[in-house]
DNA sequence: TATCCTCAACTGGTCGGACCACCCGACAAG
DNA sequence: CTTGTCGGGTGGTCCGACCAGTTGAGGATA
């Protein structure tokens, strides 16, 4: 595998794209109506049909607010919106400010606490060797991008072997950020060689089933990451 | 105001209704090619149009897999899905499966406990007396539907003087899911008068900048919860 | 003057029918 | 067995028309 699959944009996902990106830029500010759609149709030069479908996404996404006979106006996205919009919020290439970052990795800090307490109380043998296996692999990783990947898939198992829906669900989304702006999070794993000590006593602490021992020490290696942030932000 | 305004239904938005719930009910599992659109349209008696608009809700909900040439299948709503798909696959009136009630549960207890630490970081004297007041409602309130409302509204707050915006995030999606389900979580107000030592606790910890204090109150008030359902469930 | 009503000119929502771009499977050619 | 072609089906886009709510300006009314 050298390629990449090409990607091919819809007409619709690029309209989807400006409008999105006018509305975080602030051409529109809040509750700000956006152009009629026959206009907007003619300025990006598509069919209303393609104008259609990406203002119904950007609805779906929180980012407007659709009301036939009125004009379709801006919401506030961190107000009105739902989860599903961080990872457009967010767009790829962009800088993230510096306080959504520290909120990130607070959260962070959290899924990994109670994801690792959670797996320590479901987890099967097979489990743990299959996250000890994760942890040879990055103990092999020479750079920090491959060690990244690796820490996101040590994650992902936690959750599986959690066995919780609702927190797949959440993966999911935090992978959506994850997949589009993980250089941002680069920074996390410069250090080389990378300091395992947590996630090797996390996953002893999952083989013996010791929920708060596993919290412990992958909260502590989230608050790492926080320090890490902090001093390197400067 | 005693009516509430008349919610007028899309045709679309009805569409997604029932294809969500054939989904849902089993009728499409996993991987299975829906009807294609020309196809839905004359069983549904509506446009083309209508048709793709339901499509491509389905699809940004992570319900559906959508690939022009080919046919739209459906996708593991747990696997591949958003978090934002739970309001939809619960939908209002059915019962809730007990082991997703009790992933929910589980989840809950760590929103309470995160939110409840943060909380105690970042509170300023104005917020413990919004927090004081609502528990003094809570107080007053005699049914258990009243004191949900106010334990909710309890809960925003505490998420506010977080002030950690992906946070909020979260919690517009949890509102949604309450909102639409509250009465699956009634249970856990039934009890009058409803024990408010834990938030007692909480909001006296937030007050003094105790972090672990007002995590582990609002823990315990949370896995109360997972107690009762587990006794209630049987 | 101040209030209400009417109506025209917007907006988004639905319709139907056409054609394009793409995927897949069948089948022929090598 | 592989490769190439092609036809039929799928979603993607376009067009132009009409339906259905919203809004606001201007006239009728008190």
């Amino acid at each position: 595998m050298v390629f990449e699959r090409v990607r091919k944009l819809k007409v619709a996902e690029q309209v989807v794209g400006a409008i999105r990106d006018a509305i975080i830029r602030g051409h529109y500010k809040e509750g700000d109506p956006l152009p009629s759609e026959r206009e907007l149709a003619t300025q990006f030069g598509v069919n209303r049909s393609s104008i259609r479908e990406a203002m119904l996404r950007l609805e779906t996404w929180g980012l407007v607010h659709i009301r036939q006979g009125g004009a379709t106006r801006v919401r506030d996205a961190l107000q009105g919106a739902g989860l599903h919009v961080l990872p457009y919020l967010v767009a790829p290439g962009d800088r993230l400010d510096t306080g959504l970052l520290d909120d990130i990795l607070s959260i962070r800090v959290m899924f990994l606490a109670w994801t690792a307490e959670r797996a320590a109380a479901t987890a099967t043998p097979e489990d743990v060797a299959a996250l000890e296996e994760l942890l040879e692999s990055m103990r092999r990783a020479s750079d920090a991008e491959r060690i990244q990947t690796i820490d996101f898939e040590f994650f992902e198992r936690l959750v599986a072997v959690g066995r919780n829906r609702v927190l797949t669900l959440f993966t999911n989304v935090l992978r959506e950020i994850y997949g589009n702006n993980g250089a941002h999070l680069l920074f996390l794993y410069t250090q080389v060689p990378f300091d395992l000590s947590a996630h090797e006593q996390a996953v002893a602490a999952i083989a013996a089933g010791d929920s708060a021992g596993a919290a412990a020490a992958m909260r502590a290696y989230g608050e790492r990451g926080q320090k890490a942030h902090r001093s390197h932000g400067e």
